[in-house]
DNA sequence: CAATAAATAGAATAAAAATTCCATACTTAT
DNA sequence: ATAAGTATGGAATTTTTATTCTATTTATTG
């Protein structure tokens, strides 16, 4: 055996296996041919099922690794499980460990909330189905008026919305609670609700989702996966699952989405005039 | 037990978390929040893994498994490992593919909007010097009162802020407008401001900010590289540079640093306090 | 065409992981 | 306040998976 050192990336991984795949015996040149063609279902697979697929005996596998400079196949899984998990890293546990080394400056939380914001937009572009995405458009876009509720750390989102709204001549309301007046009277049936909440859900949202409902309104809320309660009223939801970083969230993808949206309705609005 | 057939497909799975996650007890409630937010890593973690991880005993997480309807957790991340080689090509094929179902879809809009803000969190972190981040968290931690000055699409960062730092006990202000009150006679000399605005510059905010940087505030700017006003009245400034999709922008960057900024402000008041 | 080295298959063993079980702590209702 | 019913933590057990060993086959070379 000629190489000792057993790559660390999936880049040295690639590399060495071109270098190495010259000049094989038939058997473990069945492996590499198939690892080269099937690298993803490392992480996910076993070495009798590997090997199976590759038509070799499990010794060979080993055998396989061994030559690729691992210690044998768990070594070499492990770096395409850390690959995978680089990009669902465990936040909690990253955070405690960064609270252990003391280093809560300013900007290992800024790189913490960038890194919380991309994962929350990888996380959306993969689960907002295009479908509902389009009934919640095709539904605002044909509301009269469309009011819009979000409180506390939804309120941001709601405000953002009012405005691209507002800019857009679209006729919106945002209920944002100044005076404590009870907004209930302007919801008239046939309007549509944006309702923006996450856990622990604010309860005037609920509560005005829930009146408007009554009246005969359609809904579409924004809120996140786990038992929202609009789910219950038959609400058209797209759900959002944001990073946390400690107790906060950057929002990112909650703001994407709502921008988005709004920008389509006003596409769609502007279409149906001509 | 009720006995439940098990989900066979990642949306199912997620439909019954939802519908599950009511009305559970701590340890399950926990399990059911840790996957909900990193349900991928159940396809290359073992039950060890993931109950340290979520802060639970592993028999309570295969207690979790079953009452999702599976025999274990065996049988729960046999769907995950299943789907996995088809989410393998990954982030980039996936905004293809939303991309691909239409220039003006809502879903192609989002992917926009997401790519948007990815960038603009990528140009961020390297962007924002620590110390100048250093700088406006110390000026705004050691500050008896903070004032936060945003409009229009600036507003939704400054509500955020607000938002944080109620949650943490800062003394803050929100200068909102309502009502047209002319709110300076709030700001008394040694108070900090933090100013928020993108070109078109708000006339309200300049005005706010050079009002108090003549009574002796420090003021903290949040804005856009080019030759901001606020640059010239002498504030700390910190350059976020949005990418624009249309005319609007997804704010994703701006509302990471602010909420860094307002955590961080909170460890060091409280570091301070002990 | 031996003689030797290399490669392979399959069984045997070791290690790791999943799953179950049970004593104990906690809730809830009476 | 107490008993009945749940939920929990941790150890014990079972199952699965990785790894090694060895007899046998296949290739290589003088």
């Amino acid at each position: 055996m000629i190489e000792q050192t057993a790559p660390a990336t999936l880049e040295e991984f690639n590399q060495r296996l071109a270098e190495m795949s010259d000049g094989l015996p038939k058997r473990l040149r069945q492996c590499a041919e198939f690892i080269a063609q099937n690298t993803d279902r490392i992480a996910v697979s076993t070495v009798a099922e590997l090997s199976r697929s590759a038509g070799v005996q499990p010794s060979a596998f080993m055998r396989f690794c061994q030559l690729m400079g691992f210690s044998g196949f768990s070594e070499m899984q492990k770096i395409f499980r850390e690959t995978y998990a680089q990009k669902w890293p465990d936040y909690a546990t990253r955070l405690e460990n960064l609270r252990a080394t003391g280093d809560d400056s300013p900007s290992a939380l800024l790189a913490e909330f960038v890194e919380a914001g991309r994962l929350s937009l990888e996380n959306l572009a993969s689960s907002i189905s295009p479908e509902v995405l389009e009934d919640a458009v095709a539904i605002l876009a044909a509301a009269p008026m469309i009011h819009i509720a979000g409180f506390r750390r939804a309120f941001p989102v709601a405000s953002y919305l009012s405005y691209a709204f507002e800019k857009m001549d679209i006729p919106a309301v945002l209920h944002d609670g100044v005076g404590k007046l009870n907004p209930r009277h302007a919801i008239r049936k046939g309007d549509v609700v944006i309702a923006i909440t996450f856990a622990p859900y604010s309860q005037e949202t609920i509560e005005l989702a829930t009146y408007a409902r009554g009246v005969g309104c359609e809904i579409v809320a924004i809120t996140d996966t786990m038992s929202s309660p609009l789910r219950k009223i038959d609400a058209q939801v797209l759900a959002v699952s944001e990073v946390d970083v400690g107790a906060f969230r950057a929002l990112s993808g909650t703001i994407s989405l709502a921008i988005s949206m709004a920008v389509a309705i006003g596409a769609r609005r502007d279409a149906a005039l001509q």
